[in-house]
DNA sequence: TTATATACATAATTCACTTATGTATTAGTC
DNA sequence: GACTAATACATAAGTGAATTATGTATATAA
């Protein structure tokens, strides 16, 4: 991940389970993709952390995954299980939640 | 420090610096204290986190320091130098363009 | 008198990330 | 036809800002 690194961190799976409710079905590099595009480039997730998160949240059922291949290409696709739409809902209401106390502390608008 | 506990990582720097900012001259303990009531008991700051902070803004030119003897008890009271001043700027800034950026990513609003 | 609050400090540990490395296919270009 | 960049996955080693734990000491309230 990137741009002003240190802030970033704690948010990449609030990231990631919030694009793949907005979009559906996705592939990991996609995911880097349109997170870049949404952020004007600001954002840009590293394989590093990106696989193994992915992989955590299916392995604890956040996510569930489907394999394409393409031509001799091997695609996996990630979509959102009922109990990862939850955690979404939990995840950004948590981040509006701190941004808020961001805000009193800072005494600084986010508008 | 605590609350939603990922999320406030690389926060410290930018919350010490505009507690001082804001309320000019002051101590450790009383910079906790002011965070805590700031943000409704949600951000408190550990003593583990806090110390070194302020010593690294320190040693880095961006704080400067005055001991005073209460009774027989030491309190070091810190305050922003001129750097310290444009760091305090920068850092709030770089605070509000990630916000403006997850709220693209996410399509929430922070208001 | 004894627990809690005040006040500082540092060392050991944790863990989400970055960086580095590896493999392989597909598309563009010179 | 050869080479580079983009696509697509994955994991291991290292980093660094935090938490947790520990230590010292004074002041205050029950």
């Amino acid at each position: 991940m990137m741009h002003s690194p240190e802030l970033l961190k704690g948010t990449l799976q609030t990231i990631l389970l919030k694009v793949l409710k907005d979009n559906g079905r996705m592939y990991g590099y996609e995911i880097t993709q349109r997170v870049k595009e949404l952020s004007d480039e600001r954002i840009l997730l590293t394989e590093g952390a990106l696989y193994p998160t992915l992989h955590k949240l299916e392995a604890e059922g956040m996510l569930k995954t489907e394999v394409v291949t393409i031509g001799k290409r091997v695609r996996k696709y990630y979509s959102l299980t009922a109990e990862g739409k939850s955690l979404v809902k939990e995840r950004v209401n948590e981040l509006v939640d701190f941004i808020k106390t961001m805000s009193s502390v800072l005494k600084v608008e986010f508008a």
